[in-house]
DNA sequence: CTCATATCAGCTTAACTGAAATTG
DNA sequence: CCAATTTCAGTTGAGCTGATATGA
């Protein structure tokens, strides 16, 4: 009796790459919907942060912080010209260079995302204890960000 | 003297969706290069992972899994559908429903990828001990998963 | 009637390659 | 001449909303 059970697959292991992307996929949903208010993307609010912490820097150098082609660094970069969150102004030693900046109204927009966020992580991270938050947390900077120049 | 000092920032610690979001995208540039050869795009390979995770599985049930709409996963099935990765028979018991499940050529691709993970694997995680890898394979499984319904 | 499923249509954003202009 | 930076043009994929049809 009971012949067919119900089929124990051995559920293998998951491999990291798509460990990764999965987990990205989970938070991504609730972060766009909590932050509609901010006008900008998930993608944008990524870079202006970037910039934020380095004070300023090129579009350059954060495509190689994103791991991103130059091009598309220009295109995520577009928008945020355009709505006044960054500016920009020429790096007089390397003219070719522009040295990006947030606005009065870009770190605005980042100071309201912000004000979001601790409710966000809560509901994310609900199921961990303080200690797994900060190893995870710890990891996945050392994944992210590249290794010093 | 040294009235300008190196403005030391204080690189405050970036909050969750951002780390997440940047070590996807520290992971998916090396991936998508290293995977040419599959006919298959990161999340397309996340959809056959999966599939093949559950044996067959609806397109809603997909959805569901990976936190999009039903009409995102449509467009995520069509190419594979197209190249014959995947197949579908209809669920007699609830015959609106199509179980998905995966072809030869579907296990085959699947096959050919995991094949090229572990080189992958390595160069991401090589300054990770193995302690670490498991820890952050864990953490990150019970992030990803959605909770049993 | 209502709910779940599947899919079509149309839109936007984010990624790519290729090509061109500018600066050092 | 060459390398790095920026940007334009064109293409594709991946996400969304809205609408529609079908089956339980």
């Amino acid at each position: 009796m009971n012949d067919k059970p119900v089929t124990p697959r051995p559920r293998r292991e998951l491999s990291f790459p798509h460990l990764i992307k999965w987990a990205e996929m989970a938070v991504r949903g609730r972060v766009e919907r909590a932050l509609r208010t901010v006008p900008v993307t998930s993608g944008q609010l990524l870079v202006l942060v970037l910039i934020d912490e380095q004070g300023e820097a090129t579009a350059a150098e954060l495509a190689r912080l994103m791991y991103l082609t130059p091009q598309t660094m220009t295109t995520l970069l577009r928008p945020l010209r355009d709505q006044g969150l960054i500016d920009q102004r020429t790096d007089e030693r390397h003219r070719r260079r522009l040295q990006l900046l947030l606005t009065d109204v870009g770190r605005g927009a980042l100071e309201q995302a912000r004000v979001q966020t601790p409710k966000i992580e809560a509901e994310i991270l609900a199921d961990f204890t303080d200690d797994e938050r900060a190893t995870l947390t710890r990891l996945l900077t050392r994944l992210a960000r590249p290794p010093d120049r």
